[in-house]
DNA sequence: CGTCGCGTTGACAAGGTTCAAATTTGGTGG
DNA sequence: CCACCAAATTTGAACCTTGTCAACGCGACG
């Protein structure tokens, strides 16, 4: 909202997005540079969009300052349906990211008069439902390796168990997903990482090796 | 899922839920004994449900017992229809309740072919949705007293601002809501109520008279 | 080459949990 | 109807996990 948008570049482009609404409308690519906003919370909500590069974070804060991420989106995920006639979060570029997109109201519309359609945006909000259940049990009854376990494996999966996981995140954005501080993350690490669970491959830890994902695995409640 | 389940007392009747469905299909009356078990995670899911009377906890649990309570459903609420193939949680009667039923399918079915049926059961979700979100930021980032506060705004609100408040679960369920324990939710009733800022009616601290709306509100971050 | 952002580590503080006990209530059975 | 027992709630004290504050290292970048 009143974050600096480095938005750019678009062109024309049909994808996934379009799949769901049945290449009845034009999808766009647009482009966001590392930590601008896409959307703010409050906004009227304008588009959905769907990730082709990059990685976002949809968050809320309390007027303090404090901050929670709700889900961090990577490449292939689609953000921005799951919403009312305002955004009640806001969604920020991690790093340089670009998304395809398509007017809300297109999609609303033309979803509605599709067979199948109906159930595809219901089952896309689900996803996000089920994800919150999920994360509402980390947030409130894991302790902090718990949640930085659960959250290594969560990127695990959803990247396709790499050999070399990329985090495009910083400490401070999975702090602030898992309801801890900076200091608490990195201590878990250590941790794991002086256990032999995980190696780092770069200086400034962001490139993840696990070492041993069935005791992880076993580790995770 | 292996709990008792003193379901009893059914009859034919039509409601809000048939509302939402036109009155295409039967809406059954239902009935469920205090603490008793109304679907358990995993199950199929069979059933939407409307409570007619009573309040009914719907919650996720970790293998060694830990639980998180999603939410609460109150009289007028409906649950149930926020799943896909399987239940993600379990839903058990807070006290003695009675809810409408109609067979899942049967909504689905017919409320897709409905004009306007589908944004209502979007709408629906996306209310759960944006309960969960908002419940996130609770979790991950208030500490105790913000999260009683909180709570005690949430079902104050829910109830339309009474006199007197009832409060169908016990500590345990308001600890295992707030990602506390029964002890520290104690603890913050007691200050609020030296700060006379509510008072219990009866002997059991069930019934509540909020004493000053406004500097809860202002409590409430 | 200095500065800044990011991450880690250590020392200490504090909020919340754990453990224990007292009180009260409601239910149950005699 | 009363006595007894289990369950719910509150309160206190000790403890511990996590947060806070500070310092340091490292790489990126102007």
């Amino acid at each position: 909202m009143l974050v600096r948008t480095n938005a750019a570049s678009h062109r024309t482009n049909n994808g996934h997005l379009a799949a769901l609404v049945g290449d009845q409308v034009f999808a766009n690519e647009f482009s966001y540079g590392k930590g601008s906003e896409i959307f703010g919370e409050g906004d009227e909500p304008q588009y959905v969009y769907q990730i082709q590069s990059g990685a976002v974070r949809t968050y809320k804060m309390l007027p303090d300052g404090r901050r929670q991420i709700n889900s961090f989106h990577l490449v292939g995920d689609m953000f921005g349906f799951e919403t009312g006639p305002v955004n009640r979060f806001s969604a920020e570029a991690i790093i340089h990211t670009t998304v395809q997109i398509i007017r809300r109201r297109s999609l609303v519309d033309v979803v509605v008069k599709r067979e199948g359609g109906t159930k595809g945006l219901i089952n896309l909000v689900t996803r996000n439902l089920q994800h919150a259940e999920n994360h509402m049990l980390l947030l409130g009854r894991k302790n902090a390796f718990e949640k930085v376990i659960a959250f290594l494996r969560e990127m695990d999966e959803r990247q396709n168990h790499p050999d070399v996981m990329m985090l495009p995140m910083n400490r401070r954005d999975i702090a602030d997903y898992l309801g801890l501080t900076v200091e608490t993350v990195a201590r878990a690490l250590s941790i794991l990482r002086r256990q032999k669970m995980l190696r780092f491959e770069d200086a400034m830890q962001r490139k993840v090796v696990l070492l041993n994902r069935k005791i992880l695995a076993a580790l995770d409640v």
